[in-house]
DNA sequence: GCCGCTCTTAAAGACTCCTTAATAACTTTT
DNA sequence: AAAAGTTATTAAGGAGTCTTTAAGAGCGGC
């Protein structure tokens, strides 16, 4: 579903260099010729975004997209060779996102799809999630769970955790970590860091002092282990 | 908010056709004629979508997306006598959700206008409702219950409430429920948000002074959990 | 015009978080 | 095993942030 689209064109030529161009950008593309084939696939599979040709051999555009309208708001693009105001209006008005008149040009193709993805899904950013043990971390709402309760951080602990978790499995030196934490050219103590780790091991750690997960790296920094 | 438009446009005898037009089909419609003003108008208000020409006095409409899509989502749709492709695809690609080459019918403009409002705030006749503790908040309805009684808010502490319901369980930081709530270049003060914040606590909260769902986030803003 | 409602702002106090320093515990080297 | 160096732990002060209250501005209704 994620980013699927469906193409409905009866020119299979054209569909074909729709379709190569659109997976070039991360798309999954399926392709139907007919009114009928459309209806087949959309029984079996959602898409994210249709785009929709209006003159096919077996029925119209328009038809497709007020029977999809009875159940479904998945966006949709029409385009059409046939370019009069009346039609890209009625094209609107049964329900359509946008009118795209043939022939137009890959990339306005392109920023036009993107532009309707963006709209429909897009500004809902898509949370980001790190797990070790029992702790959940969830970067995007900079919330963490801990066997499914809420655990409540420190801006500072946060970044710091959000550090290391960006990094998991690998050593990250003080230097690093104080620079990404507190800026490039701060001025804060190594022991200020040593505070902010101890206070992390307190919330996630089942024993502080016997850390599982954040680990101490002798004479270099700490490390986030994944499981053992 | 709920249907009010801004133009955006230097030629003001167009925005005077236009925004009559739009009024009797139960817009809003405020008319701004230069950047300046424009942002001076978002400083104090929201706006349900905007209408921006690409040639201003003192900007461009794409200098005006640019800024406003740093901290709103704001749907937007492109008028211009400009018509090449390039302008085109710049207006969907920083930001746009639809370009209207000038000069443009009413019909279409309306269209336009319906069918991206439509995608933006709903195929929305089914109603929204969520629910923390006691509380239920129905978004479609605008009211608010809690252990079955009505709670009356107004204007403000229901669209802030709204905004943390529909991304709950995410820390909402104060710029973005300042911007989401009183406009994209808003400038209220942060303890307006905050005394907004505490009557939200005291309508909806056991004990205010120790609030179960509507929690602060320390530097950051503020959070709707879901149940503990 | 007056009243009530909402919104905004300012100001004081309460509180959180950050930093530091001092001491304890640990690791490595000799 | 002791010395030297590194990290852990604790607690306290202070900077900055949030809460809370109250008062004034603005708007609409009676």
């Amino acid at each position: 579903m994620e980013r699927s689209l469906l193409i409905i064109d009866d020119d299979a030529d054209l569909s074909f260099v729709i379709s190569d161009m659109l997976e070039g950008y991360g798309y999954q593309v399926t392709c139907a010729e007919s009114a009928e084939e459309a209806f087949s696939l959309l029984e079996n599979k959602s898409f994210a975004l249709i785009l929709l040709d209006i003159n096919l051999p077996d029925s119209t555009g328009f038809e497709i997209c007020r029977e999809l309208r009875r159940v479904s708001t998945v966006p949709i693009i029409f385009a059409s060779a046939r370019t009069s105001e009346n039609d890209r209006i009625s094209g609107f008005d049964i329900g359509g996102d946008d009118y795209l008149p043939k022939p137009y040009s890959m990339k306005e193709l392109l920023s036009r799809v993107n532009a309707l993805m963006r709209r429909t899904y897009g500004y809902a950013d898509k949370e980001t999630v790190v797990s070790f043990g029992s702790v959940r971390v969830n970067i995007t709402s900079r919330t963490v769970t801990k066997n499914g309760e809420a655990v409540s951080l420190s801006l500072k602990e946060f970044d710091l955790l959000s550090c290391l978790c960006s990094h998991m499995g690998t050593a990250l030196s003080k230097e690093r970590l104080l620079s990404e934490v507190w800026g490039a050219f701060s001025a804060v103590e190594p022991s200020t860091l040593a505070v902010h780790i101890r206070w992390l091991r307190e919330k996630l750690e089942d024993d502080p002092a016997q850390p599982r997960y954040i680990k101490t790296v002798y004479k270099v920094g700490y490390i986030l282990e994944a499981e053992e």
